[in-house]
DNA sequence: GGTCGGGACGTACGGTGTACGTAGACGGGA
DNA sequence: TCCCGTCTACGTACACCGTACGTCCCGACC
């Protein structure tokens, strides 16, 4: 029964989101869900656009960035990866509003400025340091799409009912890989592909001649 | 003035989300598209999730792929990458209908079907395949996403409005990076990445000494 | 000629975002 | 004390959305 403000819509949006799906938001369901008219919610928010900003804002500000300056980069790296990668464990459903907005506020600046100084200390330099963290974005989003399944994953989303492969005949890869393609361990996909895009960060360094690669 | 069909449909809304965007598309934009009522689609179309399908499919069937198998696996899995990425040149808006949604149709699985023949024929067992495929499936997606200005890319989108890094003070490396993070070639970023990815593959595959690494 | 199936279409319903007007609460001079 | 400006909650209204349903018409077949 507080007065209304911004940040009460925004909880109540992403609440919301996580209980019913990014689809079924409006902005007649989140007043309804805080027992209030429709459009006092414009008294706090412009616009529907900006009240999804404020949900990404508020997701991506919760998530924890434990940095430890004096551990490996390789290992900062990987933390701060696998700190991104939390946003589709707590807010699985939030997930796709995240990726697909780019936000100019803080919550959306403070993980590229950690990622840039991990890989300026590193040792890359300005312009492959902007390239590293880029790709990593790419990954990541792509990873975290799939993981909520908005992207091609190859794997049933539901696995209770298994997808089988068309064709024999016209897909024979696809078909002698049925097993593998039928589970997808997302966690284990994700370190996957973080632990060679790691190594082949620590190749390019060390191609330099700055260190040594590590981790066999 | 020919009679209607799934196909000038599925053409139509093609051509109207190259034209107006993603957001403009609807039944009705469609059906005046064709001179048409709307309610006529739907003897063609069961709904309009069907036809976004029906428009992934058909922007997928239109990439070329010519696979070259006498050709170093390295060169075909950059062919195969860049294939993919021709669809962000040819159909940009149509981009996120197309990895937004997983088709179990041919042209959604002969991509994977030959990308995972490649990866075979390579020297990567099934189990690593598949991973390896995900892994590329997440990086191109996440590029191709950026490249068409869905996922952030701290970079303007609009690049006669640049945008101002906040305040110097709290993000120092991102102000520091500004004339790097500034310019975004998209094309020059996706070589990038695919390079490192084929690089740290051509690594996996050494380390266990089928072939020895190329391209320094 | 009669019948029948299928495609084109109009209408209607319940939903959406939001522009606009109104009404009440509150606070600060006169 | 009265008045007035500002702020907030709210209802109404509009244009648009996807689509369920009923109707009409035309061509094919018996």
């Amino acid at each position: 029964m507080s007065t209304l403000n911004r940040a009460r819509i925004v909880a109540a949006a992403v609440e919301l989101i996580e209980r019913e799906g990014a689809d079924a938001i409006s902005m007649r369901r989140i007043a309804a869900e805080l027992g209030v008219g429709v459009m006092s919610l414009y008294n706090h928010v412009p616009n529907k656009s900006a009240l999804l900003d404020g949900v990404a804002e508020a997701v991506l500000s919760e998530i924890e960035f434990t940095d430890d300056p004096s551990a490996h980069w390789t290992d900062r790296v990987r933390i701060q990866a696998r700190a991104f990668r939390q946003i589709a464990h707590h807010y699985p459903r939030c997930t796709m509003v995240v990726v697909s907005r780019q936000l100019s506020s803080p919550a959306g600046m403070i993980p590229a400025e950690r990622a840039l100084a991990t890989l300026r200390e590193a040792g890359f330099d300005g312009e492959e340091a902007v390239r590293m963290l880029r790709m990593f974005i790419a990954y990541i989003v792509g990873s975290l799409l799939r993981e909520v399944g908005v992207t091609p994953t190859f794997a049933p989303v539901r696995p209770d009912v298994p997808v089988a492969v068309a064709d024999p005949a016209l897909f024979p890869e696809l078909y002698a890989r049925t097993s593998e393609l039928a589970a997808c361990d997302h966690e284990a996909e994700f370190e996957f592909g973080l632990e060679l895009l790691v190594q082949a960060m620590a190749v390019r360094l060390g191609e330099r001649g700055l260190t040594g690669r590590e981790q066999a």
